[in-house]
DNA sequence: TTGCCGGGCTTACAACGTACGGCTATCTTG
DNA sequence: CAAGATAGCCGTACGTTGTAAGCCCGGCAA
């Protein structure tokens, strides 16, 4: 598939073909498709126009690709590959699950854009697996059974996913048609702040807008991964005191 | 199209106009397209076959809703609208918010379909805001601060999101590019079961893959749910102790 | 009766994913 | 070195999508 071998004239400066043109491969098909999704955001991203960034025609990318899911996934893992695994060697279980947690919500929130490609529940690429192994294995070395630690895995992700989803799902808006329908302000406004909902009727979401508007930080999705590893931990040595 | 002529005769069966075709209407069309949805599946959800639904055509949905995204926000709320709120005069904060939880799970679940709406990060309509709006009532009366109960809120919120979301994702299955890349298996199969990943490479994964073929179930939901809980708790006695 | 107008229909357009087939530059083989 | 095979890129085309613009008809107000 990927690169075929046999450049017979060996000009190897950063890769180019004889021809002057860098050649089309999957894994440039990829990078440019993720580079563009972080820049112009994922319902941009058509075959023609990441062809046009490649320089290349809509139809050559099928040489390379199977289709547009095939992309989507692909980017996907892309993000997935940028999560750092702790080596099995490094500290206790639960620091080497808070890494991972941690860093794979530093690179979907670098890359949130993807996000909405993790929730369609496309199907996963090799470096989801890699983390997930690296991340079940963890649990399983430190002593929960299978079944507790496919348990524990599954809270994690929620607790990530959940999160990242939250992040940018900019929260602090609400519909024009609940700014037009609940309350008849001017039409003129698309979208308003979660501030300036009545009072009367939501007085709690008013008195708790302006931590929303600076929410999902580091320090909140620590606090719920510290709840989860606690109650975790917990688990654990009830079990062992079995 | 279809029929067009005029009956002027006064039939009123089933709230239908007098010219015999039940006209069209905002909740009219939302439930349609939440009911399409729910059969075909999101992706499957364009103008034109709503339209089709309704006996109509595409361009006469825009009388009644702005654009397609209207129509997303508006099912999307729909879903959030059978969530049951408990009534302030019921029990212990944490009982109500545990009711709210599985009651939105419950709801999410039953339109899987409608999970990739929410997660793309559109607007929140008002049945949403009603939900959070009773959600962190709640835990602000249960004696949270403004900020512990906004922490809560959405530690509980990416619980049920990254719940839901697993569950809809279908993880028991990996990707083509994955079989095909990783090992080079016969390339007729699409995709394949986590469960017959090479041992060697994913041992965890493949140990625990009978438990996630019956993955996210109420009891694992529970699961979650009892630590978020029990993390909360702790944070509110810890805090009426100072 | 006359005119307005809300709500349906028709038409049209640009952009999408991608199937099919042709062209050209390179590699294999004799 | 000549000749055929082949991989990879391009052009064209089809069907489907969301939606803008305008027509048209039936029911109501004057």
């Amino acid at each position: 598939m990927t690169q075929q071998i046999s450049v017979t004239t060996n000009q190897s400066e950063d890769g180019e073909s004889p021809s002057g043109r860098t050649p089309l491969s999957r894994d440039r098909i990829l990078a440019a498709a993720l580079a563009y999704t972080d820049q112009h955001g994922l319902q941009a991203l058509s075959m023609r126009k990441l062809a046009a960034e490649l320089g290349v025609e809509a139809m050559s990318l099928y040489n390379h690709i199977d289709n547009k899911d095939d992309i989507l996934v692909g980017i996907a893992d892309l993000v997935f590959a940028e999560v750092v695994i702790p080596t099995r060697t490094s500290a206790s279980w639960d620091e080497r699950t808070r890494a991972v947690a941690e860093s794979a919500r530093q690179a979907l929130a670098a890359h949130e854009q993807i996000v909405p490609i993790i929730l369609a529940g496309s199907n996963r690429g090799p470096a989801y697996l890699h983390m997930m192994e690296s991340g079940v294995g963890a649990l399983r070395e430190a002593g929960f059974s299978a079944d507790m630690a496919h348990h524990g895995w599954h809270t994690l992700v929620a607790h990530v996913l959940g999160y990242v989803l939250q992040q940018t799902a900019t929260p602090m808006l609400v519909s024009s048609a609940v700014a037009g329908r609940q309350l008849a302000s001017d039409r003129s406004n698309r979208s308003m702040s979660l501030a300036d909902l009545p009072t009367a009727d939501f007085p709690h979401i008013v008195e708790i807008a302006p931590y929303l508007a600076r929410c999902a930080t580091d320090d909140e999705f620590e606090f719920g991964l510290d709840v989860i590893l606690a109650g975790l931990e917990r688990k654990l040595s009830a079990n062992a005191n079995n």
